[in-house]
DNA sequence: ATATATTGTGGAAACGCTTCCACGAGCTGA
DNA sequence: TCAGCTCGTGGAAGCGTTTCCACAATATAT
């Protein structure tokens, strides 16, 4: 019952090589073929069957996320990225979200199976660490985002650098006391913002107060969430007279629930405590949030650029690539950038 | 080079059909034999070619989701249900996300492209008027969420009766000069929420003040973005003594940068404006939003369902389901509800 | 005039599965 | 003992394309 190509061949009088010629532009077709084969196909509303199409050529012209924890705002920022720039390219993208590492098993096989995708966007997670091995030669091109590995492609933040900056602005401004709020450990960015930040207390030479380390143990979204930086800002006012002047927060979705911790004991941001974060989401503007910007949007693009590009050059050497965030600095640092709502909702504009 | 059935079969010692009915759990292969193919297919890392299943058996496992601007919260958390719900029934789920209604055609076509996916969910938007004609037979199942058509299964919200619930609370606190900022009205909530404010404006015998009602004209996000919020109190605000004391305010977003324009001016809520708005999202609980509540990530899954429910029984008349949002009161509209900010964490911790 | 490209075309083979039919082997019951 | 089952199995046909080869018809060079 479904049109094929058979169909339109018979009903328009010509081969069935010469149908496929049509509908992939090939130039070896008369004009007058070509036309009388576009009028059968429009009249018995035939469209290409997307799967024989798939398994003809060898390729799906489908890519697979992988991606964690994707109702959080810097996967959803970047996720658009990846998306628009399929779009553009003629992909289709596969969604999978997965809410545990321990997921990414069966989702890694699935995408693996041949023939699903031509390629992978694998997300801030390590991956497995015999993966390489065990599918030599059978895997897919794969791109790793904000996550690093030799063998493959790579996109990430300098999160080590950018957590230095961060903390160094802080100590800048004249604070010697500085505290940090980190996401789980389990998280590659928050082990080397951990990272960053003691070197840059290092560098300085101030001591770090071990008890104004607060690394969020829950592994619900690693730690980087509202409620993970509430709670962690509770734990750090704990300290009372010993609590830092000054926070270096590892995303401005925990800045927020810091600051709600602090407003509930009548605490100011910058006033009783300077915030430097990570990510510069929409709300930071409304924060007034300094922070540390992650071009997130701009790197799904260009994590399915590189995707594309392996596709084209499969024996290139792996190429990985950085990006720096850049420092926003707002009021939430103490630095009275005069900067009203509405000039940074135009600048957001686009 | 790549492994087949075929060369399984030869290893094995076996017929294809065997190695076939190993892999489809058919219950008439003897334990020895499944035992070996098992191994050798292991042994050469065998995986199943997903095209050549999907051509074979003439199912994809595969819905497309055709969403728009899928930055927005509200369909991020919708979008999480179905992605959920699309992995505990073993869909694979592509994205198409959409930034403008005139993007749709070409992704409606591919999507009904025979073969690539089993069935639709499509968001929010109208179909093309002559859509179900243009392709009669053609068309895959589809599911309308947040949306509605005649002619297929469909799942909504009832704005209309919500806007009135809403309206109503604010109504019965006392106030009698009602504002509302209200989406775009190109989006179908967005008129219907202005209906339901109507409604409910007449029926407490209350006038409405035509310049206290505030709709947005930009297209982006359909006017449901902190920035229109923001521009729409800013513009209710020239309204001067005869600004509204309360408003309904069309998602919670919006209300956020309707905050922030009214603390610009020093004003406060729920003091000097009290608001109910739409969504409850995360943040909702941190501005203490008086919200209706949309069971968004219940949505999701439940369109999941229905799709599936769809393709065991095609010839079903169109079901169509609606939800009513809860009123979530919060300290936003004036009630002091007593709510401390720990009591929600733990609560919507879940 | 003949040899040689070029162009448009038809259709077989291939892509890698599932499914169905046929068949032999081992059972059952009369 | 034999007809009639059931069970496990092999492999052909089919899913709907693309692609390649063959070939006829025309154009070009000699």
């Amino acid at each position: 019952m479904p049109i094929t190509i058979y169909d339109i061949a018979r009903e328009a009088k010509v081969g069935i090589g010469t149908v496929s010629r049509v509908f992939n532009n090939n130039p070896n077709v008369t004009i007058e073929t070509r036309k009388k084969v576009l009028a059968v196909s429009k009249r018995l509303h035939y469209v290409p069957h997307a799967y024989a199409q798939g398994l003809a050529r060898k390729r799906t012209n489908t890519l697979a996320a992988i991606i964690p924890f994707f109702t959080n705002y810097f996967f959803i920022e970047v996720l658009k990225g990846v998306q628009d720039k399929c779009a553009a390219l003629g992909y289709d993208l596969i969604l999978y979200g997965i809410n545990h590492p321990s997921e990414v098993e069966p989702y890694l096989n699935k995408s693996i199976q041949r023939g699903r995708v031509d390629g992978i966007l694998y997300f801030s997670m390590k991956l497995p660490v015999d993966f390489a091995k065990r599918f030599h030669g059978v895997t897919k091109p794969l791109v790793l985002v904000d996550s690093f590995d030799e063998s493959c492609d790579s996109l990430f933040v300098e999160n080590l650098e950018a957590a230095k900056i961060a903390t160094g602005h802080l100590i800048s401004l004249g604070h010697q006391n500085v505290g940090l709020i980190d996401g789980n450990m389990s998280s590659f960015p928050a082990r080397q913002r951990l990272e960053g930040f003691k070197h840059a207390m290092a560098e300085a030479g101030l001591g770090i107060n071990e008890k104004a380390v607060v690394i969020s143990t829950t592994t619900k979204l690693d730690g980087f969430s509202r409620d993970a930086g509430y709670l962690a800002m509770k734990e750090m006012m704990t300290l009372g007279a010993a609590m830092p002047t000054a926070i270096v927060i590892s995303s401005d979705v925990q800045a927020i629930g810091a600051i709600s911790a602090l407003r509930e004991r009548g605490m100011k941001v910058p006033e009783d405590v300077a915030i430097v974060s990570f990510d510069d989401i929409e709300l930071a503007v409304h924060f007034g949030l300094t922070t540390m910007r992650q071009p997130m949007y701009e790197m799904g693009e260009l994590a399915v650029e590189k995707l594309v590009q392996r596709f084209e050059h499969p024996d290139a050497p792996p190429s990985h690539q950085t990006f720096l965030p850049r420092l926003v600095v707002r009021t939430s640092c103490g630095m009275n950038k005069p900067e009203t709502y509405i000039e940074n909702f135009l600048h957001t504009e686009n």
